[in-house]
DNA sequence: TTGTATGCGTTATCAA
DNA sequence: TTGATAACGCATACAA
C-alpha cells in the first residue's frame, strides 16, 4: 500500500488540494469547518506530507547535515550529540555523511547538500572551490575545525595557547630540556596550532625551539612506530607532546618495548583526553575539548544562517580545558587502579581547580 | 547562481530534454553526434542532476540510510565502517541517522526514509507497527540486532553460546562457585542472549542458576552504583559477569573502592572488547564482536533486496570472539603497562589461538 | 534517432 | 473562504 498524497485527502474531505495545503502549513484562511474535515481526512488516511514533493516545490528541507572525514575516531561523537541535541530542540533532522575512501567525495558532499538546508563541514572533508560550489548552490555552511575562509562562518577550538601551557608546563613546572612534538601540523589547523604552542611555550622561556615537528599521522600504531625511532635517537628525549591521544598511547608501548618507564624515563602527553586517557596507566595528561559544545555552536549558527541572517561570517573559538594526569610527572604513581588516578584539571588559560574522578 | 537544469543542457546542446535524460541515464539510442553535443553542454554548465528531481519522477535515490537509537557508544563506529565500505563499493550514498532523545522519532525515521532506498535499522529504534509502516512505503528493510520480524532480513551477532562458553570458563578453568549477572536483558535481544548463555553456562555443568540478572542500564556509572551495592551483600560474589565493558569498568571502580583488587578478590569480565579495555589494569576479560563485518553483511543484504530479490527473509548470525585478558584470573598481573598485557582469544566455538597484542 | 506530453507531490499565484 | 493551475526537475510511454 503506497503513501496516500495530498490528493486523496482533498478528495477524502470534498475539497481542493489548496485548502488541504493550507491546513497543512497553516496559511491563509480556512473556515472552522473545513479544517475539521481536513484534519479528520489526514488522520484518517494516516497521510504525512512528502518530503520529495515539499522539497521540490522550494520550500525548505527542515533537515540539515553534517560531513566527517571519518567517523572512526574520536571526535566525531562528540561534536554528533551537540549538533543533535541543537537539533532536536530546533524540530530539524540530522544527517551524518562520512567521506572517508569514498572516491568522488566532492560529488558525494554535493549530493548530501540537496537533501538539507544547511551543513556543517568538519576538516579534510570540502574546501575552496568545491565549497565555493556548495555555497553557490544556497547551502548554509558553517565550518568545523577548518582554516577560515572569508565569507564564511566557523566553529573552533582554540589550541594554541594550551600547547603552549602545556609545553611551559614541562620546561618550568617539571624543569625538563628536551621536548618533542609528535604528530603533522599538515592534518589540520588545530593541529598546526598546536605546533606553533608548542614554539611559544619555548620561545617564551627564552628556550632555542627543538627540531620537528616529527611528522606522522594521528593513528596509534604511527605513534609507536615513530616513538620506536625517537627513543633510539642519540639524544635523549625527555618529553613526548602528541598531537593526540591515540599517538600518545602508541607510545606508550613504544616505552614499555624500550624498557622506559612513564613518567620517570619519559614523560607523555596527548590532545583530546579519551576514554583509554583515563584508563592508561599512567594516567594521559591531556586536553579535553568540549566537542559537545562544538557541535551546539555551530547549530546554533546554522539556525541564525537558516533565518537569514547572513552576518555571522566569523569565526567563534570555543576553550578547551587541560587534564594533569600522571603521564608528565605529575601527582602519585598510584597504579592500582586508573580509575582512581588523581587528577587536575585547567580551565581557561591557567586557572586551575580540581575536579572529582 | 542557481543550478543548470536538464532544460538549459538540452537548449544549449539543441535538443529536447528527452535525448539529454537518455545521455544521463545510458538508455536508448542517441546518435553519437548529438550525444557529443550534449555531453559538451553537460561539462559547460557544470550540469549535475537534481537529486530531488530524480527522486520525485520515481527513480531509485541510490542512497540507504542506517538508524542508531544513540550515536555515543562503540557499537555504531565499528558497524558504519563496515555498511560503509559496503557503500562505496557499491557506489551509494551513506545517511546515518541517530533517533536518541528525539521526540518523535517514528516520524524522523519516516521522514528518513524518503531520502533512501534501504535502511539498516539497529536496536531500539523502530518496531513492530512502524516497522509495518515504512515496509508498506516500499522501503528495503534490514534489521541489526533486532528481535528477527516475520519477513524481515536480519543480522545478528551469536551472542549465547560466548556468554555460556565465558561462564563455564569462570565455574570450571577457575573453579568458582558464585556468579553473577550485571546488565538489563530487556534492553536487546543481544543482551538477552547473554543472559540465556549465563544460566545455560551453570545448567551445562549441573550448577543451580544463581540469582539475578542485576538490571542497570549499560553505562559505567551504573555499572558503579550496582557493583557497589552488589559487593556489600552478604553473600562473597566471586566473579561478575557484565553485560558490556562499561559496565565493567564501572565495577572496577567500585572494587577499588571497597579495597578489592581484580582478579585476586574479585573477577570480571565485559562483552565489546571497547578501547578502554585494552588499557584498563588488569586488561578486561571480554568478547569482541566484528562489527565491521556486521555492517559489511547487512550491505550486502541491501544488495540482494534493492536487486528486487526479496527472498532473503532469513537470520544471517556472525560469530564473535573471546578475549582472555587478565580481569578473569588468566595470565600474570604484570602492571607496568596495559599496552602488553599478555592476551589470548577463542574463535568461534572454542577453537583457541594466540592473538598478538 | 528524436521529440511531445504526462506524471511524481507539493507550494504559490491568482482569480473567483 | 475556496479553487484552478502553474511551477519545481526529472523520467518515460508514446508518437513522429
Amino acid at each position: 500500500m503506497a503513501r496516500a498524497t495530498i490528493y486523496e485527502v482533498a478528495s477524502r474531505a470534498g475539497v481542493s488540494i489548496t485548502t488541504v495545503s493550507r491546513v497543512l502549513n497553516d496559511k491563509g484562511p480556512v473556515a472552522e469547518a473545513t479544517r475539521h474535515r481536513i484534519v479528520n481526512a489526514i488522520r484518517e488516511l494516516g497521510y504525512e506530507p512528502s518530503w520529495l514533493g515539499r522539497a521540490l516545490a522550494g520550500q525548505r528541507r527542515n533537515a540539515v547535515g553534517i560531513v566527517f572525514p571519518d567517523l572512526a575516531g574520536p571526535y566525531h561523537a562528540g561534536v554528533i550529540a551537540g549538533l543533535e541535541a541543537w537539533a532536536a530542540a530546533s524540530d530539524v533532522a540530522l544527517f551524518i555523511l562520512g567521506t572517508h575512501r569514498r572516491r568522488q567525495s566532492s560529488a558525494l558532499v554535493e549530493e548530501f547538500a540537496q537533501h538539507v538546508d544547511g551543513l556543517v563541514l568538519t576538516a579534510q572533508t570540502v574546501q575552496g572551490e568545491e565549497l565555493e560550489r556548495l555555497l553557490d548552490q544556497g547551502v548554509k555552511v558553517v565550518l568545523l575545525g577548518q582554516p577560515v575562509q572569508a565569507g564564511v562562518p566557523a566553529v573552533r577550538v582554540e589550541s594554541q595557547s594550551y600547547a603552549k601551557t602545556l609545553t611551559e608546563h614541562f620546561l618550568v613546572d617539571h624543569g625538563l630540556q628536551h621536548l618533542g612534538f609528535l604528530g603533522d601540523p599538515n592534518v589540520s589547523p588545530d593541529i598546526e596550532e598546536r605546533w606553533q604552542g608548542f614554539l611559544d611555550g619555548h620561545v617564551s622561556q627564552g628556550r632555542r625551539p627543538p627540531g620537528g615537528p616529527w611528522r606522522t599521522s594521528l593513528r596509534e600504531s604511527n605513534g609507536y612506530k615513530a616513538a620506536i625511532k625517537l627513543l633510539a635517537g642519540r639524544r635523549r628525549l625527555e618529553a613526548i607532546v602528541c598531537a593526540n591521544d591515540e599517538l600518545a598511547l602508541g607510545v606508550y608501548t613504544a616505552a614499555v618495548e624500550r624498557g622506559l618507564r612513564i613518567p620517570q624515563d619519559l614523560r607523555v602527553s596527548g590532545w583530546d583526553d579519551i576514554p583509554q586517557a583515563r584508563w592508561a596507566v599512567p594516567g594521559l595528561t591531556t586536553i579535553h575539548q568540549p566537542l559537545e559544545a562544538l557541535g551546539q555552536r555551530a547549530g546554533e549558527i546554522l539556525t541564525a544562517l537558516l533565518e537569514g541572517k547572513n552576518l555571522v561570517a566569523a569565526t567563534t573559538w570555543i576553550p578547551s580545558t587541560l587534564i594533569i594526569r600522571q603521564s608528565c610527572g605529575c601527582g602519585g604513581e598510584r597504579e592500582e587502579a586508573a580509575a582512581e588516578s588523581p587528577q587536575s584539571s585547567i580551565h581557561g588559560a591557567g586557572e586551575a581547580k580540581t575536579t572529582p574522578k
